[in-house]
RNA sequence: CCCGCCGUAGCUCAGCGGUAGAGCGCCCGGCUGUAGUGUGGGGGCGCAGUCACCGGGUGGUCGGGGGUUCGAAUCCCCCCGGCGGGACCA
């Protein structure tokens, strides 16, 4: 792994978690596992959403680290979650643009297995296993294992589909032999659902690691990673209305700017702050990191800061003002975002404007 | 991963410091029928039936391992298994 000490490694994977299950578990397969394998799983469901950026990050340090990183587009999930309209056509461009993404996001997308739910289904192995897993569990713990999809959740007519989904998630890590299940928090009951039943049917426990989600810039709800009965398609219809709903990888550098300075942000609090959370967890999420805040002299002139905790300890203090913050973070999420949109606008135009077509129709 | 409940006879469970129990089931018999056992009567055997009922019988590493105690199914700790819930936000 590197030329890191493996005790670096494990931070590294570890770094800007919300958790890990577990880390004695995760450190213990570093010194004796071999290599080690291990996944995300994405619902393609329409234009990269910044929040996916903090998966991405964290993708990249599982690779860095030298983890055989697998790459599951989840076409078939996204279409059991009606995304993109049950458009699987256009769920597969979804999903390459996300790949698109990724490789402008500095992942060496050459050690990267993409791999299509499509793939998975043709495979009767994985159905075996499917069938298996669903004797391992009842109806009860497969329920309460499924996201709430969307809001109006109780109104929403389920089809049987949706029982499948958790089982799915729990036959992808199995099938594809893995050691390591990355994710979103919100896709821990899945993950924590394969964890009970690996030792059962002799499959790997796999060590689950959860990134953050972003509070949407509103301050109410979530930008979740995935879930959501209105997909993305709503999502941009949502932003044409209320601009500072997301933000989008494809958004011009005004856009940005103009989403996070009309966003939500509580002088003083971190909690819920969706400003905070992008100065948290993707500005600075290598850090040390050299930010300056720019602010005229009336206000206290600027700031140089290397990390993030100083950064909450004059927010918190009260010695910086929202609207300096924002202006501040406005201008590192757009460099951050810039030369991503640059490069997958380059390389994969077509499929954006084909897949946005069809996404603000 | 976290929390809670449960694990005692084949099944459902009671017992919760002082001799391991109940109901159901199961086995045997009672009961009914016999184109067989050369014939007729009787009985036995065999075979078949048997919802219920009656009599008798059968039921156990009290999930596993440690510990406390004169004594543990019972109290304490650890583990295993089952079930339910929780798990950013809602």
């Amino acid at each position: 792994m590197l030329n890191m000490a493996n005790s670096d490694v494990v931070d590294m994977i570890c770094r800007k978690a919300v958790e890990v299950v577990t880390v004695d578990e995760l450190r213990d397969r570093i010194l004796h596992g071999g290599k080690l394998r291990g996944y995300l799983g994405f619902e393609p469901s329409g234009l990269f959403h910044i929040g996916w950026l903090i998966w991405a990050f964290k993708y990249r340090d599982l690779v860095n680290a030298g983890i055989d990183m697998y790459l599951l587009a989840a076409t078939w999930h996204a279409w059991i979650n009606d995304k993109l309209g049950g458009n699987l056509d256009l769920i597969r461009a979804a999903a390459n643009h996300v790949v698109s993404v990724l490789k402008h996001v500095n992942i060496d997308i050459s050690k990267v297995k993409v791999v299509y739910a499509e793939e998975l289904v043709d495979d009767r192995e994985y159905w075996g296993i499917l069938i298996k897993v669903a004797k391992r569990v009842s109806l009860a713990r497969v329920r309460r294992a499924l996201t709430i999809m969307g809001r109006k959740s109780e109104e929403a007519e389920t089809d049987f589909s949706k029982l499948i989904y958790p089982l799915m998630q729990v036959t992808d890590i199995f099938y594809l032999d893995l050691d390591v299940a990355l994710g979103g928090i919100d896709q821990r009951k899945a993950h924590m659902l394969a964890r009970d039943v690996a030792d059962k049917l002799g499959f790997k426990k796999p060590i689950a690691i959860h990134t953050p989600l972003l509070t949407s810039l509103q301050g109410v709800g979530r930008m979740d990673i995935k879930g959501e009965v209105d997909d993305v398609l709503s999502e941009v219809k949502m932003s044409k209305s209320r601009p500072e709903s997301a933000i989008f990888i494809t958004d011009s550098d005004d856009e940005i700017r103009k989403k996070i300075m009309n966003a939500y942000c509580p002088p003083k609090q971190v909690d819920l702050n969706p400003v905070m959370e992008l100065a948290k967890y993707i500005i600075f999420y290598d850090e040390p990191k050299k930010v300056v805040i720019e602010r005229p002299q009336r206000f206290g002139g600027p700031l140089e800061i290397y990390t993030y905790r100083e950064l909450e300890d004059l927010y918190i203090s009260g010695k910086l003002h929202p609207l300096d913050l924002k202006a501040t973070v406005a201008d590192h999420i757009v460099d951050i975002v810039r030369p991503i949109r640059e490069g997958v606008i380059k390389e994969s135009g077509e499929l954006l404007a084909g897949l946005m077509s069809h996404v603000s129709r």
